[in-house]
RNA sequence: GCUUGGGUGGCGGAAUUGGUAGACGCACAGGACUUAAAAUCCUGUGUCCCUUGUGGACGUGCGGGUUCGACCCCCGCCCUAAGCACCA
């Protein structure tokens, strides 16, 4: 037996005993409870980072409590391996996608299993690889037939010098990320998935998972799908200003703009419509000089990529065309405005700028009459008597008004005035009934708007999963047969970056034959968006390797939902989302029993460290040319370059190549232990934040690792006593073993409440704590009575047991020492330990006494006293007898267990 | 601007959700062991004050409030992170 812990050697030995074992291989077993612990694939890069490690040993830590607990669990792991990085290397390195892809999956597996990670390795996925991209176009397939998948044209990014798509990414800053060429919109179709038609169910169904998801995940996701209820109103127009009454008849004679608030139409002083808005684009060729000038700036300004500082400033003109308001009768002009944009709602507004910032500010700008047709409901109630603040003409418009007086537009609701019939009404009641009446005259319907868009899923790419359609001249777009699926990859392309997409090069896979009638056609070249293969992926870790179905549905309800998910808050909106979407449609296609795939998700936080930046030589230091300075009680006062001892800046930034400041998990690993780093990032701060990697703290990891590996060898190695007695009710227990035992016990139920509740951080200190009071426990190997014997080795199993989610190497090496059994933790179905509240139990407690709420004197008591007596030995002590002199007690507050307050005046 | 988090020693963070603020770790200081160093083991460590004590005052971003008692609840600010952003 090692007398010394060497980190390497032991994480070796039992990562291979793991893989023989087959120990975290999972098997529907129908009498055990599943769980399913899942955390983001990662992207086979090549390199493990750091936030790869933090997210994968959370899930572990999750996963081996469970099966310490006796769950069947599922923890597996897979690649999210198609996209752009493989395609970009093809350009630039000549390598084929799929061989860097499989090279780079070899390197990181390698690397996962180094940190000793619980997988069942025999359940691993690859979205690149053709067994697994099968599905995704079968779910495009079923799609397809449910009417969920739909082609149509849209924009993309376009380079007019390289002739090619580019991603959003690719045209960053507007500017080709190749030649740096102007980059320009182009429009061609594109497929679409239907996740519009799941907006209600994605908004809904939230309540069902409110628990066990982060409120500002959800949040993020309802500001993203954004549902506005309200109705769209047809507004006729009065006056074509620039057109013949004969023509203007022949056209389309309204627009219609969505709100929220139709409470307000009477306020309403002009419509605003966007410059792309088909009533502009039809009428436009009438218009004079100034005013088309004026549309295109607007149009070409709106379409500019927006910088998040800059304050859009309000811009417009007026078409000098007239609208009729269909509830006053009353003519207002049509303006274009910047602010109002044709992906939202109809693309026109009805301007409001009494009531509402961003037509307020409109109506300021180009001295619009602004009229107030809502007051609020205080006034009403004549808690506050206000004055109506504009007069108005009997054409709704207002006269004389003083408009300093109005100095910002009032958005709630309130009770209408000014509204004709409808004034003294409630705004929510107006709402209903104005509807109400403009659907019953016609002009008008109620209606809702999302901000979501279906998801376009259509690349111009080779390294994704082939959209399964064949074009034929006759025929149009046919799905491929489903028995013809996979639609595979070929082998290689022409990789330039330039052109049409790589696949539409290789002639072999483009001309095929028409399905329906057999005659020439060619296939689609675009491929998918690799968020599809993320949706379902971890469905499939269920039933891996079913080769005629994405998964068998009785294998997948058994395992799903997934009971707890782990990952970057990155994905929660796109992923996520995207995600929930995919379960919705499985569960209409009966393939699944549920609706939401998981019922608790943990968004982890990023982990950064310290950079260096020197100002001398502008750019960032490597850690090792810095010397950092202290003062003397150890705070950082600064730190200077060591070649010239020039002043460098500190800052804890994300980790990067560009900053220096990139740490490597495989060197932590080989320097301290996959264990200690595993602690250390469970440790160090609360998942849900940020991690600070400082290698400082790592230390303390690994200096308490073999604070437990000597405790545990000096009493197990030749220890002739190191045997269980048979009982405890026999032996007795001194003071200081029956203290150990109780803070043994005690830990055990902090650890299991903090799991629980998904504290992972909090329990490394119990252990610590613990492992501090075995060392307090002051008696040898040598001299232990069999009652000391009992307490240590009952204090050794727990603390062994409940390390090992954390660092499972160093305790199943322990695990061996204490048991003298080579056979495993999990298979000597060792349990994770319950904590026996007897032992546990305070015999002596120390009880603050205050004094009008201020520590005062402590007094050591029996747990079991009573509230009486409690007070009285708390009046009863020397200090506060002091303390209470001459005072008069005015009250005692007595809490058991914790403390004495004594208000005296 | 809106939404959602967060603000506690030199640092990362604890605090049974209204009951001893600062657990645990890092860093720092002192000591033991050692020829020496490393490792290890002890001790101390929020700030200030004094008569050095189971001493006093202050102390959880700021200002108020509720309460016997507030890091925790309420009101008003400030700062900060993330997301969204002219969404009608």
């Amino acid at each position: 037996m090692d007398e010394k812990y060497f980190a390497q050697k032991i994480e070796r030995k039992w990562q291979q005993r793991w893989a023989e074992r087959r120990t975290f291989e999972a098997e529907i077993v129908d009498d055990k409870e599943k769980f399913y612990c899942l955390e983001m694939l990662p992207y086979p890069s090549g390199i493990l980072h750091m936030g790869h490690v933090r997210n994968y040993s959370i899930g572990d830590v999750l996963s081996w409590y469970k099966r310490l607990q006796g769950f069947n669990v599922l923890h597996p792991i897979g690649w999210d391996s198609f996209g752009q990085p493989a395609e970009q290397a093809a350009i630039k390195k000549g390598v084929n996608p799929r061989d860097w892809t499989e090279e780079n999956i070899k390197i990181m597996t390698e690397q996962l299993k180094s940190l000793g990670l619980s997988y069942d390795w025999s359940r691993e996925i690859a979205a690149h690889r053709p067994e697994y991209y099968k599905f995704d176009q079968w779910f495009f397939l079923k799609m397809l037939e449910m009417g969920l998948a739909y082609r149509k044209d849209s924009e993309v990014n376009w380079c007019p010098k390289c002739e090619t798509t580019l991603s959003n990414e690719q045209a960053s800053g507007g500017v080709c990320w190749r030649c740096g060429t102007q980059v320009e919109k182009q429009t061609r179709p594109q497929w679409f998935l239907r996740i519009t038609k799941y907006a209600d169910e994605l908004l809904n169904d939230m309540s069902g998972i409110e628990d066990g998801w982060a409120e500002r995940v959800l949040t993020m996701q309802r500001n993203w799908i954004n549902k506005s209820v309200g109705a769209n109103i047809k507004f006729q127009i009065a006056n074509f200003k620039y057109r013949s009454e004969e023509l203007a008849e022949e056209k389309v004679s309204f627009i219609e703009v969505f709100t929220t608030r139709i409470d307000t139409i009477y306020g309403v002083n002009a419509l605003v419509v966007s410059p792309d808005h088909p009533f502009i684009l039809e009428e436009f060729g009438v218009f004079p000089d100034e005013v088309k000038s004026k549309i295109e700036a607007i149009r070409v300004e709106q379409a500019k990529p927006k910088d998040y500082d800059d304050e859009i400033i309000k811009d417009g003109i007026d078409t000098g065309m007239k609208a009729v308001n269909p509830f006053s009768g009353g003519e207002i002009p049509v303006w274009v405005g910047n602010y109002v944009m044709m992906s939202y709602g109809t693309g026109a507004v009805m301007s409001v700028p009494g009531h509402d910032e961003r037509d307020f500010e409109f109506a300021r700008k180009f001295d619009l009459p602004i009229k107030q047709v809502i007051e609020p409901q205080s006034h009403r109630n004549g808690e506050e008597e206000v004055q109506p603040q504009i007069n108005t003409d009997k054409n709704g418009l207002e006269k004389d008004s003083d408009k300093s007086q109005i100095t910002e537009a009032f958005t709630e609701k309130g009770v209408l005035m000014n509204s004709g019939d409808w004034s003294g009404k409630l705004s929510q009641r107006a709402i209903r009934e104005m509807t109400k009446f403009a659907e019953s005259e016609g002009f008008g319907e109620g209606s809702t708007t999302y901000r979501l868009r279906d998801w376009g899923i259509s690349r111009q790419r080779f390294w994704g999963s082939p959209i399964p359609i064949i074009y034929c001249d006759a025929c149009g777009a046919v799905p491929v047969k489903f028995e013809n699926l996979p639609v595979e990859l070929p082998e290689s392309a022409p990789f330039t970056g330039v052109g049409e997409s790589p696949l539409a090069k290789v002639p072999e896979f483009v001309n095929t034959n028409c399905p329906k009638c057999g005659e020439k056609a060619k296939r689609e070249t675009d491929t998918m968006d690799t968020f599809v293969d993320s949706s379902w992926y971890y469905f499939r870790y269920c039933d891996p390797h079913n080769s005629e179905m994405p998964f068998d549905s009785e294998i997948i309800n058994y395992w799903m939902p997934v009971d707890q998910y782990i990952g970057g808050i990155d994905h929660a909106v796109m992923h996520l989302l995207y995600t929930r979407f995919w379960t919705k449609v499985c569960n209409e296609l009966g393939l699944v029993d549920f609706v939401e795939p998981a019922k608790r998700l943990l968004t982890q936080g990023m982990v950064v460290t310290e950079s260096f930046y020197s100002n001398k030589n502008e750019s960032y230091v490597a850690a090792e040319d810095v010397k950092i300075e202290r003062d003397k009680s150890g705070k950082v006062t600064g730190a200077k370059l060591k070649f010239d001892g020039s002043d460098v800046k500190i800052a804890v930034e994300k980790m990067g190549k560009s900053k220096l400041n990139g740490i490597d998990p495989n060197d932590m690993i080989s320097i301290y232990g996959a264990d200690s780093v595993r602690i250390f990032s469970m440790f160090a701060a609360p998942v849900e934040n940020e991690l600070v990697w400082l290698e400082t703290g790592i230390e303390g990891a690994v200096r308490f690792i073999q604070r437990v590996w000597r405790y545990v060898f000096k009493w197990t190695t030749e220890n002739e006593k190191w045997k269980m007695p048979e009982s405890d009710s026999e032996i007795g227990f001194s003071a200081d073993a029956k203290k150990l035992r109780q803070k043994t016990h005690q830990t055990i139920s902090r650890i299991t409440e903090n799991f629980e509740s998904g504290q992972f951080n909090t329990p490394v200190a119990a252990l610590m704590e613990l492992s501090n009071a075995m060392y307090d426990f002051k008696v040898e190997p040598e001299t232990a009575n069999d009652g000391d014997l009992f307490a240590v080795r009952e204090a050794c199993e727990c603390l062994i047991l409940m390390l090992t989610p954390y660092a499972p190497h160093v305790a199943e090496e322990l695990w061996e020492a204490v048991s003298g059994s080579d056979a495993g933790i999990l298979e000597s179905n060792a349990k994770f330990p319950i904590a026996d509240a007897e032992v546990a139990k305070e015999t002596e407690v120390e009880i603050v006494v205050q004094v009008n709420g201020k520590v005062r004197s402590r007094v050591e008591v029996s747990a079991d006293i009573s509230k009486d007596e409690l007070e009285q030995t708390a009046l009863a002590d020397e200090r506060i007898i002091e303390y209470i002199d001459g005072r008069n007690i005015v009250k005692v507050i007595v809490v058991p267990g914790r403390l004495v307050n004594i208000v005296v005046r």
